[in-house]
DNA sequence: ATAAATATCTACTAATTCTATAGATATTAA
DNA sequence: TTAATATCTATAGAATTAGTAGATATTTAT
């Protein structure tokens, strides 16, 4: 399992929005050069955050993005879930539309679902540990965005 | 994040070999039979779990495929991970090998890696408890493959 | 008004990975 | 010796991911 280009994306364009002494509203523009990621790539990154909530952005004339106000709890999960979409191990352990795999007998009777969902679960929840464990992502904290300090 | 089709098949398999009542030695031929998988792909996952201690096999007529004799205890993680490759959510926080990523400074600094290191411990730890929960591939046991009586 | 800087949206292309297939070889038991 | 099996390497097709392109909408400042 590795960490998709968007995810990895994500969680840079977020620190750099929510690090110490960062100004209120960053453009895409300046999160590319500072990251060193694709332009047109973050935006569909970005676009995909605020859809999901994370973060708040302002059009014109220096416009940009924000961190979300209040977001009472980013996890590692939400954020790859924000742009990889659903985590769902397999059809049938989807978190809100469960369909019947290919290869099951039905949706009631698969035996991997039960598992699945748990693996589910644990994948976000692990997330979440890790990042308040390292406090890296954790953005509704000013001193969420320790660069460098961990090792 | 969805599950592969090699670790979807390697857990079918899995279960299929510890089934209660199954014999002590299955052809590929018949666990693709019976798990309506494709018998050149289920070759090469069986060969993966063999590589990775999972599974022991025996060749020419009768031979076939078992359980490793004993298997001091296997997570979903051990799995995933035997077919699909290592947890590496980034290029630097890989367990063993541990590269550079393209995009950060150098392998001391990056900022991604503790964090990266994180989740991969939780996604495999998670993985070991969604399995003991249900008791669903909890090899070592005789009673390890529940089938359909989870729910 | 107008211009410049920005986000937003849709579509497309290229690269990579995943899934599956094919065919040859080695091993074992009968 | 034959039949049934695992093992190995290579390749093709499908699907997903990564990245690019261009047009449109919005806002601020002049």
């Amino acid at each position: 399992m590795k960490l998709s280009k968007k995810a990895e994306y994500a969680l840079r364009a977020l620190t750099c929005l929510g690090a110490p002494g960062a100004p209120p509203v960053v453009s895409i523009q300046e999160i590319a050069d500072q990251e060193n990621i694709p332009k047109k790539f973050l935006e569909q990154v970005l676009l995909a955050l605020k859809k999901a909530g994370l973060v708040h952005s302002s059009r014109g004339k220096a416009g940009g993005y924000s961190l979300h106000a209040a977001p009472a709890r980013v996890t590692l999960g939400d954020i790859i879930q924000a742009v990889d979409g659903p985590f769902a191990p397999l059809p049938c352990a989807d978190a809100t539309a469960p369909v019947a795999c290919p290869d099951c007998v039905s949706l009631e009777h698969c035996w991997l679902r039960g598992v699945m969902t748990e693996v589910r679960q644990a994948v976000v929840a692990g997330g979440k540990v890790g990042i308040e464990g390292k406090r890296l992502v954790h953005l509704h904290q000013v001193d969420a965005v320790v660069v460098g300090e961990v090792q």
